[in-house]
DNA sequence: CAGTGGTCTAGACCACCCT
DNA sequence: GGGTGGTCTAGACCACTGG
């Protein structure tokens, strides 16, 4: 097995596919050292830099472990090193043709609650909700809350639903945008309202993802929730080797 | 703001921290341009594989975009391009001083079940069942029921639950190894036994999280899943820039 | 075509680890 | 001290994009 240096593949990633079919058949056993960077640098016939790319995706894969002064290790795999990605419901939400929303709720809400504190309100200020439900093919994926600050400068209560709350959060698209956000990930079951909407059964378990966005005040703006079923959205990570 | 070569602060996470300000200030607003690599290394005195490697950090904090030919652009944030990684659980995994584990139940199965499915076996190949709690400094943290073959060529039920099935999984040690994984979350309920187990209400929500690991000769090896109250396993991801 | 990111080289020096 | 990973340079050529 060598390098070709003609391949469209380059070379650094012909070596991380060497070294990963190499781990894979087991020749460097979990907890092993794989050769120094310049030992495999020379024997493939690379400079150090395209040795050390190919680790690099190695490690980025969750492969191998760097630690400095020692070596490069084999790492065990277990129950962590694993991530789980929003993708299916990204993708989902890129397939515009297929989507649709249906507003449930607008409304301008004055009393208190949770959603006050999130976004650094007083318990009377007034909130801007909505409610909708977004359908792909027609099926219903999801339960979206929002809330955000009712900002009297804002040219109306629409544009704001519109531009801010849904287009930026799901789309990328428009003007105003926000500067960072924090999403929490939670189990919840459907209430009875929650489940006729999705056309789910009652108490079925879902994910309820939150989100808080804030603007480039550092201003919390956007803070809300979304309801999906497992079904729709599942959360799935390989760890490992799989590219055999 | 110039680079300080002095500083034990390596060049590129230097050049990087300048570019994540600029962009947080809306120096660089979302969707916008940039400076080129080259412009960037010379403008900064340093080497283009530098500002290159600067940039490299910000596109895995998925702060921008590199389109090859284009430029590399600030990217919008949304619902997407986050990840939720079980680091709480792992943490906890590691703090091994404060852990314990019970043994609720273990069984030679021998009747259908999904675990079968899950390992390739037949409908009445035997399997090792092992059910057990985990708890931290005396508090219950997570329920884990796991299936392994029944192979007689192993020493001993008993070492094949303590060597494969837990610490295998769950603490990176002993010998036997697997080659890869994957793992589902997924929203659950707790039933009356189990909440019992946990000291949970019956019905609270909780996270399932689902393992199917496979040994180095592909074979599926261990199936399972751990039940998790999310207030142990918080599931946080933040986006866009946090480090003002 | 010029501008941009993507790959690659052949060196160099440093920081860390172990014996 | 010798081996290892971590950073850095000053070039080079290629592949892709857009006018």
């Amino acid at each position: 097995m060598k390098i070709d240096k003609e391949s469209p593949l380059p070379a650094y990633a012909q070596l991380a596919n060497m070294l990963r079919t190499a781990i894979s058949r087991g020749e460097y056993p979990p907890g092993e050292r794989l050769p120094a960077e310049l030992t495999l640098a020379k024997s493939h016939g690379v400079s150090a830099m395209t040795a050390r790319q190919a680790i690099n995706m190695l490690e980025e894969e969750g492969l191998v472990d760097r630690k400095q002064g020692k070596g490069t290790y084999i790492r065990k795999i277990g129950v962590s090193s694993s991530s789980f990605t929003l993708d299916p419901l990204t993708n989902l939400f890129a397939d515009k043709e297929n989507l649709s929303v249906r507003i449930i709720k607008t409304a301008i809400k004055k009393t208190p609650g949770p959603e006050k504190e999130a976004l650094g309100l007083l318990p009377n200020q007034p909130v801007v909700l909505v409610e909708r439900v977004i359908y792909h093919c027609y099926q219903p994926v999801t339960l979206h809350v929002a809330y955000t600050k009712f900002d009297p400068k804002s040219p109306s209560v629409e544009s704001m639903l519109d531009t801010v709350v849904l287009t930026e959060l799901m789309f990328h698209e428009g003007n105003a945008n926000f500067k960072r956000g924090v999403l929490h990930l939670i189990p919840a079951q459907l209430e009875k309202r929650e489940a006729a909407l999705l056309k789910l059964p009652e108490n079925e378990s879902v994910f309820r993802l939150e989100h808080l966005y804030y603007d480039f005040n550092n201003a919390a703006a956007a803070y809300g929730w979304f309801l999906v079923s497992h079904k729709k959205m599942t959360l799935k990570s390989k760890i490992g080797i799989w590219n055999d």
